[in-house]
DNA sequence: CTGAAAGCGCTAACAG
DNA sequence: CTGTTAGCGCTTTCAG
């Protein structure tokens, strides 16, 4: 191959194979008739040459740039990146690649990061635990661009969303606790703009309730570890429970590290916990976090599976997919 | 503003504000001049039909795709999710966005994987702890594409690098060990075939031998947590040490669970542990872990301002940084 | 089945 | 300072 040259376009191709550019294009488009002499020979070529279509100027004229944007908000949480790897990967297999967009969970944020990401004319998005603006939504509904929410609901009926069964999940949560005796307990709510914590909060609380007990105590921790660690010494402050639910695990593992380092508990003998996700954390013999889990994979697969069939057609109604996850029982609350 | 059309075309905004495409392009390019009077009123217009410039019409003419391709490897290992949000932050102050690939260590995968990248018209590359064949390089060079390696260093001199003293960083290690009064001192090496690896143990072993100690045992963890752990029991069913050296904090939190779940040892008054990294979750309580930090901030710093430098000059000769790593000194390893 | 021609949305000379 | 012209590299009718 000669790689002397910067850049090789089809025209390079066309004259070294003798054929015409069209022809070149047509050996590499995928639904595209050309016979098998003539596509031997353009292969020949192009591999000579190291010629690879380029994929913008591809995305110009046929509309379809094969990317689609991510928009994830923390990363720091140790679930996201095994969802952006598998994300990654599945799409890659679909011929699409992922371009990443951070953002904080400050509003003003994720409006410029949408408008950043329709600028490069992706052909889906995918808001991995990001609130929206309904004006943001129809901004991309208008831009023909069809996005999923990942991890998050919203009011907004127009919108696609892949979750897990988060109320059922904070239900199975809230009976584990009631069938192991536990009456004083303790909820530590996430972000409480985040639909995931006002569902598993409510599937808790309502089956806490309607077994006849109250949440004993409630704290807020916003998923940040540090504000976790305050909520759980002012819990104990005033409200010690015997058990605690904690919305994400990524919280959790801080509410064991200040149970067990500053309010010298044992877990589970003096405090149960239990968390929501399964990220890789809880499955670590230190932690040892019975949890919900939410099924990653299933996700994923869910997710790509809506967000294709709306490129491919985007009259298409608006899904909405909840998964079950299943309590994964370990040692951090008692049986 | 108006979302009803699907995408505006700068000369739709040139109609509404009465000027040439020309004048709308000028406008929204940064170096470009205009009278503020006209750019006024194609402002204006753009704003009412809710136009943003095609980023990938303007790549076609300019050249410049503002997309830089991320390598990775190693999402599971806490370390990367810092830097590619920090990464991705940092490049889109500069107006880039980061177009992802995942990768297995596997050899063949990489080269798929950077043709993919090219294909992308991509302005740079960053490869994260992924080894590239030196064909690879080649390409990357002939195709115009600079690439930087982060947190992995080869011997071709063409490539330009960021990592940290990981000699330097082995050595404190060593010395910190010494120090303390260890005598028999084992290692778990990452990956063989990683440039982290090799170095990290150089300095490390180096410095032992300096001060008249052979390293007491070594296994291989390979940069996995299950075989890290396989390595501790293997270590200690043959040369129990005093302390242990582990190649990064990925593992060592492998370790650490291991010597104290199944080995029922105590942390640090029947061995002491170090790793390297500085990871999130080297200083949660449960871990506590004396470690080498590798400034993450510093080395993503570095890493774009090679790569963007290289892209302005792509004759600029190819940098190698090396940036000194703090030890932090914790509880897992005696002072 | 294959080539010629048109054009995706934009910018960069070049005139005016 | 501004408009006109000519493409960037590719696909896609449309003839042949």
């Amino acid at each position: 191959m000669n790689w002397s040259s910067n850049k090789v376009t089809s025209a390079e191709v066309a004259i070294r194979a003798g054929v015409s550019r069209s022809a070149v294009s047509r050996v590499f488009t995928p639904g595209a008739s050309a016979s098998e002499k003539m596509a031997k020979k353009v292969r020949i070529a192009a591999k000579e040459l190291g010629y690879r279509p380029n994929v913008l100027a591809r995305a110009m004229v046929s509309g379809q740039s094969r990317i689609i944007g991510l928009v994830v908000a923390y990363l720091n949480n140790q679930f996201y990146p095994e969802i952006l790897e598998q994300l990654s990967n599945s799409l890659r297999q679909h011929g699409y690649h992922v371009l990443i967009f951070m953002t904080s969970r400050t509003e003003g944020c994720i409006d410029t990061v949408v408008d950043e990401i329709l600028d490069y004319q992706v052909e889906g998005i995918v808001a991995a635990s990001v609130a929206l603006s309904s004006d943001l939504s129809a901004r991309c509904i208008a831009a023909g661009v069809p996005m999923v929410l990942f991890n998050r609901t919203q009011d907004d009926e127009a919108m696609s969303a892949v979750t897990t069964n988060n109320f059922g999940g904070g239900k199975k949560v809230a009976e584990f606790l009631l069938a192991a005796g536990h009456r004083k307990i303790g909820y530590i709510a996430g972000w409480e703009g985040a639909s995931t914590q006002r569902d598993r909060e409510a599937g808790f609380t309502k089956t806490l309730n309607s077994a006849g007990i109250a949440l004993y105590a409630r704290e807020i921790g916003n998923f940040v570890m540090e504000e976790a660690k305050a909520a759980t010494l002012r819990m104990f402050a005033n409200h010690p429970p015997e058990a605690i639910f904690v919305a994400n695990d990524h919280m959790a593992i801080a509410v064991m590290d200040t149970l067990r380092n500053d309010l010298k508990l044992r877990i589970p003998q003096d405090v149960s916990v239990v968390g929501f996700d399964d990220a890789p954390a809880a499955s670590w013999p230190a932690y040892n976090l019975t949890t919900v889990r939410q099924p990653a994979d299933q996700m994923v697969t869910e997710t790509i599976k809506i967000l294709l069939s709306k490129i491919e057609n985007p009259d298409e109604a608006p899904q909405r997919v909840e998964i079950d996850g299943p309590l994964i029982v370990r040692g951090s609350a008692v049986k």
